[in-house]
DNA sequence: GCCAACGTTGGC
DNA sequence: GCCAACGTTGGC
């Protein structure tokens, strides 16, 4: 079981929106990078990870669900770039902002922290347990 | 195939 | 709004 992170700026998609799509989902399309293209392919059904607001508020806002795994962006004209696509399944009671990541020694060595542009990324499963913690969740 | 120039992302 | 980090592009 592997966990991940996936960034959005609120004003293109945000948290609010990936749940009014509810169990249906949401298709991640529209990166254009290799190395989220790679994470996102190695993600398989029923795996977590972690919403993400970049930009505007920049905390952690809730946690997705794997619903469909890879297959070809249909916004990519190219066809080499994937998405797949997530559904909400619950908030993050209190919002771990990157401030509060930035600060805490168990988490300062995040992809989070080191990769901030990497739009798609892994978190691992200590980090997923403490962070869920942080947030006022059981985990 | 190297590397400089440029564009984009995202934190501050 | 600025700037650092990083990916991509294009000239050689």
């Amino acid at each position: 079981m592997a966990y991940w992170l996936l960034k959005s700026e609120p004003d293109a998609f945000s948290w609010d929106q990936q749940v009014k799509r509810g169990a249906k989902g949401e298709p991640w399309n529209g990166v254009r990078n290799h190395t989220a293209k790679q994470n996102m392919q190695a993600m398989k059904k029923g795996e977590r990870g972690f919403f993400y607001h970049s930009n505007e508020g920049r905390e952690i806002v809730g946690i997705v669900e794997v619903i469909k795994e890879a297959y070809k962006d249909p916004t990519d004209e190219k066809g080499v770039f994937y998405c797949v696509d997530v559904k909400a399944v619950e908030p993050m009671p209190k919002p771990v902002t990157l401030a509060q990541i930035k600060a805490d020694e168990k988490l300062k060595d995040m992809a989070l922290v080191k990769y901030s542009r990497l739009s798609v990324q892994p978190v691992t499963a200590a980090e997923w347990k403490y962070i869920c913690k942080l947030g006022g969740l059981k985990a």
